[in-house]
DNA sequence: CTGGATCCCTATCGATACTG
DNA sequence: CAGTATCGATAGGGATCCAG
């Protein structure tokens, strides 16, 4: 039986030929969950830097209020974003990446590299 | 076209405001591709042997004959695998990863070892 | 500014049945 | 075996209005 080798260089890869089956819902989970739309849009907005609601908004073309408020809800109980209320008048609140969201998008790092590449 | 970095060599911070908007919209929507709904197991699939379309039925569970014959075309045109067909009786067709589609499950192994190291 | 609530529409899904 | 066709249900999305 022949089949495609997906490790080729370093130890510290997964191989995927031995994933069990757990490990193959939680790699599909893994997946959905930051592929939903507009998430990793909001994601990369809040890495760069845009804290606040509005900001975000007008960072990441064509979302609509509606549809970011659930997304950072969804973000917030997925534990990779954090909300941050300062008790000023009026309200501020800010969002940032957890330690959680922080190291999810360094590993899309490879992800953002992998559409460079084969980019037409 | 500026080629980025998500992670600079600095500390935990992330640096990601030298990315233009054609990056972030790159970054979408290569991250909302694979994460759409079963790709990611299907590609996986693949990726560990399963190359019938009865073999991708049976190992990623949920999935049906329908979803799986839409993705694999969505996933062909998206250039990430190639269907071979072997003219038997009866014909035999065959899937498997292009190397694009390789790259792509190669840069994933990050994600699938970020779903590991925070699973609770 | 930061959302919540509502309406409505479309895409998408699962189930079932069928074909070469 | 490797799909296609059809259909009803539903989830997701855009637009709009409203509130603390």
């Amino acid at each position: 039986m022949t089949y495609y080798s997906l490790v080729t260089n370093t130890d510290t890869q997964l191989d995927l030929h031995h994933i069990d089956d757990d490990a193959c819902l939680k790699f599909q989970g893994a997946v959905e969950l930051v592929g939903k739309r507009w998430s990793s849009g909001i994601l990369l907005a809040i890495a760069r830097g845009s804290e606040r609601f509005s900001d975000i908004v007008s960072v990441v073309i064509g979302l609509s209020d509606r549809l970011l408020s659930q997304r950072l809800r969804e973000l917030e109980i997925a534990g990779l974003i954090e909300r941050v209320v300062v008790p000023t008048v009026p309200v501020q609140v800010r969002y940032r990446l957890t330690p959680k969201g922080a190291d999810l998008m360094e590993s899309l790092q490879p992800l953002a590299s992998w559409r460079n590449r084969w980019a037409e």
